[in-house]
DNA sequence: TCCGTAGGTGTACGTCATACTCTAACAGTT
DNA sequence: AACTGTTAGAGTATGACGTACACCTACGGA
């Protein structure tokens, strides 16, 4: 009976992804989606209740194409490894998405299809009760701290500044030097088998 | 020859502590800072050049306390182990500090302190170059995305809604019910035996 | 006593999310 | 073909935010 809608919520999730990645989260303002869409910034509020479920709706349009179906590969700690880079691909593209992924997380439902496969290779792999629960959550703490420290990184004030800092940190200072010679895939796959040895022994 | 400052830039960082404690991260603003302080809001700009800077000083109040001496104890992993826990305790009373840590974290004195420190232990323990980088930043890694799960958790979203999304996820629901029984502190410190475990393998 | 400097105030602006009110387009019915 | 109820979208307004700018004023050395 009534006016039909002008746009879909999968394109009001596209355009708002089009806004984050063009002028970053700092740009992604109810108005900046609004004008992507030729439509007034009231009129967004017709698709969304607010600009926080906004934020969830291009959390989830990020996380739609990511593939939870459990790895064919073994052993299983090479099934999490799998998982895991799937998650740091889907996002890869899409850096200014990360906080909200990290603050979205409990009511994302990809992130939640993404545990269950998790915790069900941890199943078969004879993790139960307590056990199980710490190494979900360490896991979990392991790809969003890393995702933060990958895409967050040089972002926010000038890398030269941490350099000039590192004066009086000897130590440190060698390690930034080698840090040159190590690329964002090898170092967060590096972190990775870390975790997984751990998980293993 | 001029007029004497009537706050100390200690007494600014407690008084901005202050307000994330009581209304929390989305409680802070200069306005706010400066009615703490018995300030106008303009006055509060004699002290940092914006907002940016009073949030790097808030952190570095937090972190001024963090003991990032070598421990003792023995082997490098307890080293590893303590010194990791001591960022924990020290961020543990101000929960609402956890995002100006992660956002803060590249020019924070306290933080290079910390990492210097856990480099050193890394050097002394035989890890060089490439292992060494890919250590510090898994370990890093743990510890930011740790404390954002510990802190963000239940607070955006209530926590009800997680368990009525559990529905469809038959192992996440099992794992969530062991959850309840399984502490913070046993948490945090489970999954740092794993990247522990990790590293020394 | 006076004066330059820097601390503090008041006001104002532009941007943000969003509440409220109004207009108008559409699909069915008569 | 005119009418009507429902809802999409526009327009306007509000209060909070960070902060620029211009001003006033308290202080200590001369």
């Amino acid at each position: 009976m009534p006016r039909p809608r002008s746009v879909s919520p999968d394109r009001l999730a596209q355009a708002t992804l089009a806004v984050i990645d063009r002028d970053g989260l700092a740009g992604l303002t109810m108005r900046a989606v609004a004008t992507e869409l030729g439509l007034t910034t009231m009129a967004v509020y017709r698709y969304v209740a607010d600009r926080d479920e906004l934020e969830a709706l291009v959390v989830e349009e990020v996380l739609r194409t990511l593939d939870t179906s459990p790895p064919a590969a073994e052993p299983w700690t090479e099934q999490l490894r799998i998982l895991t880079e799937r998650i740091r691909a889907a996002v890869g593209d899409h850096p200014g998405v990360v906080p909200l992924l990290v603050s979205h997380r409990h009511r994302s439902a990809g992130v939640l299809r993404w545990s269950e496969t998790v915790t069900g290779v941890l199943h078969a792999a004879g993790f139960t009760g307590p056990r199980r629960v710490v190494a979900l959550r360490g896991l979990l703490s392991y790809v969003i701290g890393a995702l933060q420290l990958e895409h967050l990184g040089p972002l926010s004030g000038s890398g030269t500044v941490t350099i000039s800092e590192l004066a009086g940190h000897p130590h440190l200072a060698e390690t930034a030097r080698h840090a040159r010679g190590v690329g964002a895939d090898e170092e967060f796959a590096g972190g990775l088998s870390i975790m997984l040895r751990g998980l293993a022994t």
